[in-house]
DNA sequence: CAAAGCCGTTTTTTT
DNA sequence: AACGGCTTTG
């Protein structure tokens, strides 16, 4: 038997066939238990590739990954697959798509092409920015998509005539990503669930891969994810799923904590494990975790009990600015750095938006901290690494009208706007897309003499390199086209300072490398389309950058969302004020779960810290440039017990918080 | 057709 | 503050 667990988590690793629901707090040791049962699953002789770990994030993916590379001996080509929900749906939809009408090569839509879409579909249906932004449509299209409503069903049940004109976008945008052959990130999972459901012998041969099934964080399933798990679990019924109600905070995207309550009523049989003993952090955090997390009325009660008595007393800190935050807590960090046995690594900074990243890292770079920042404006997000991957994505044969548009005319190669609107035009009435009118020429649009030669110049850019990519090596070709285009004069042009076109460059130089070293690593063909799923699934980043990160001992920058499921000795939980957490978007709204979601999210936070915990708020922060006052976190005086003192609740502007007692906490 | 300049929007969280 | 889109100018 596995050591070091105590008799519940034991009990849960040691029951390995058939359902089973493992309902556990915060630092319970959820993932142990998912790992340890996998090493189980293997030293009864199950064969590694018959288990399947699906996990929501791909740094979870890795983090499993590698605990369970501590556990077992590997074992070349036959290892647990561990993947996220999404990776396994392109996976499946690789296989699968001609039977949902999809070419082989469909495209994914990430965040950005999916905006640059929803733009599009409005200025088809011409709705004014004002009226409806893109990024409005966005959430609404994906919130539509998350609850299984078609175009037609959210037209019906619009109330509002925002409501209708975003519904007659919604139908416009999947109109189009479907004619061009894309999916964007709602459709992966949902046409995953078409796919099990109107083709049963599809879903029967990709259930039948796997004999176990283990489900991590599984409060976050929305409804597609519960059905795509049916599916693959309904043969054989060794499902384990792993969560906590508590900490489910992907209600915005369709999360529905009712799926991890109502687990029994599935799965009749299914054995259930509590995990109530908190081995992460001391007595004196885990209290203010439960005090908090009591104020939500709508939860499953449970009691969670420290296994480490005592500790120190969280406290909170309070800045003239966020300036001043941050060099308050890089200072702070700086001096505990200097304790015996402190490395950077025991220190995470936590915040509620991204944007609040930039006066940590300014202060980090300034006092030479070195830290790592997790999430946010990834790599594969630069302006020149989307360029390149548009090319590539173009290359690969992609009939993506994103991409194409995109570098149609980057560098400028004289084709103007006019010229592409009108071959759109021709596009839309040949009911072809814009790549294959572009082949036809100009033969079936009006445009100008001069564009005709270009456009036939890019065809053929185009076609000359996705002969040389089928044939050569993907990072020298690359290196090419980027010459032949002179993509380095580009840069030059765009941007006049010389440290700007050094840096982005210096980015282009990366990107390459990457494609020279996932090159070195895969083998065979049909590799640049697996490269481009990688990058766009964003497992590319945690893949190349995982070991680094990990040897790489540093201060730890995340947001809430990105933290759960981990734990630091040291954590500052920063921007304690309203609007932040609790967010305006998701506190404003009428409705009370947006906020019971925002004190799940503090919850999660608290209880990220294993030995100490701080809590600071600026009682003035920038927005848009302008400084404006701020209203400490009603969070923070439910931390303190005293709820109804909180001036969030009266809409008083910035106070001080008074000290309970004493001053701010003793050094 | 391209470059420069002006205007308006933007920021919730992740895949 | 920063970026993208739109308009005007070259």
């Amino acid at each position: 038997m596995a050591h070091g667990l105590n008799p519940a988590q034991a009990d849960a690793v040691a029951t390995v066939a058939g359902p089973l629901l493992v309902l556990a707090g915060a630092g319970t040791g959820k993932t142990r238990v998912v790992t340890f049962r996998i090493a189980e699953l293997i030293r009864r002789k199950i064969r590694r590739s018959r288990i399947l770990g699906v996990t929501f994030t791909n740094k979870a993916a890795a983090e499993m990954q590698e605990r369970i590379g501590k556990l077992i001996e590997k074992k070349k080509d036959d290892k647990p697959e561990i993947s996220t929900f999404h990776s396994l749906c392109v996976r499946i939809l690789r296989r699968n798509a001609k039977k949902l009408g999809y070419p082989e090569q469909f495209a994914i839509y990430d965040a950005g092409d999916q905006e640059s879409l929803a733009r599009q579909s409005l200025r088809e249906i011409r709705v004014p920015g004002e009226v409806l932004s893109p990024g409005d449509l966005m959430s609404k299209i994906s919130r539509w998509k998350n609850a299984g409503l078609t175009c037609d069903d959210a037209n019906q049940l619009a109330s509002s005539d925002k409501d209708h004109l975003a519904a007659m976008a919604y139908k416009r945008y999947q109109k189009t990503i479907k004619s061009v052959g894309a999916m964007d990130f709602d459709d992966l999972l949902l046409l995953t669930e078409e796919l099990f459901e109107n083709h049963p012998d599809a879903r029967r041969a990709e259930a039948g891969r796997f004999d176990h099934l283990l489900v991590d964080e599984y409060q976050d399933t929305n409804h597609t994810q519960y059905a795509i798990v049916k599916a693959l679990a309904e043969g054989h019924r060794n499902l384990c799923v792993v969560g906590d109600d508590d900490q489910s905070i992907y209600g915005w995207r369709g999360a529905d904590v009712r799926h991890i309550l109502n687990f029994r009523k599935d799965w009749p049989e299914a054995k259930v494990v509590r995990l109530e003993e908190n081995y992460r952090s001391t007595e004196a955090i885990l209290e203010i975790a439960n005090r908090v997390i009591h104020y939500n009325a709508d939860r499953y009660d449970k009691t969670l009990r420290a296994a480490r008595l005592g500790g120190e007393r969280p406290r909170i800190e309070q800045f003239e600015d966020e300036e001043i935050e941050a060099e308050q807590t890089v200072g702070d960090i700086r001096q505990r750095l200097t304790e015996p046995g402190r490395e950077l690594r025991d220190f995470a900074i936590l915040f509620r938006t991204n944007e609040q990243t930039r006066a940590f890292e300014g202060a980090l770079r300034k006092h030479k901290v070195p830290y790592v920042l997790i999430g946010g404006m990834s790599f594969f997000d630069r302006k020149e690494v989307k360029d390149i991957l548009a090319y590539l994505r173009l290359i690969d044969g992609h009939c993506d009208d994103v991409s194409l548009l995109r570098i149609v005319n980057r560098p400028p190669r004289g084709i103007s706007q006019g010229t592409v609107e009108a071959l759109q035009t021709a596009a839309v009435k040949e009911g072809h897309t814009l790549w294959q009118t572009l082949e036809d020429g100009p033969r079936v649009a009006t445009i100008v003499p001069n564009a005709a030669p270009a456009v036939a110049k890019f065809v053929e850019l185009i076609r000359r390199y996705q002969k040389r990519i089928a044939n050569g090596s993907l990072a020298p070709s690359v290196r090419a086209l980027l010459s032949e285009i002179d993509y380095e004069q580009e840069l030059k042009r765009l941007y006049p300072e010389e440290a700007d076109q050094a840096s982005r460059w210096g980015i282009v130089e990366e990107m390459i490398n990457a494609l020279a070293a996932y090159e070195e690593q895969a083998h065979g063909k049909g590799k640049l389309n697996k490269f481009l799923d990688e990058v766009l699934l964003g497992e590319r980043d945690t893949k190349d950058e995982k070991d680094e990160q990990l040897k790489r001992n540093a201060v730890v920058l995340m947001t809430l969302h990105s933290a759960k499921g981990l734990e630091f000795p040291i954590v500052y939980m920063v921007g304690m004020e309203e609007g932040i957490l609790p967010h305006h978007r998701a506190a404003a709204d009428e409705n009370p779960q947006g906020l019971a979601e925002e004190r799940r999210l503090c919850y999660v936070g608290i209880t990220r810290a294993q030995d100490r915990l701080t809590f600071s708020l600026s009682l003035s922060r920038r927005k848009w440039g302008k400084p404006r006052p701020t209203i400490p976190s009603r969070f923070l005086f439910e931390v303190m017990g005293q709820a109804d003192k909180a001036p969030a609740a009266a809409g008083l502007n910035a106070k001080p918080i008074e000290r309970p007692r004493g001053k701010s906490g003793r050094r």
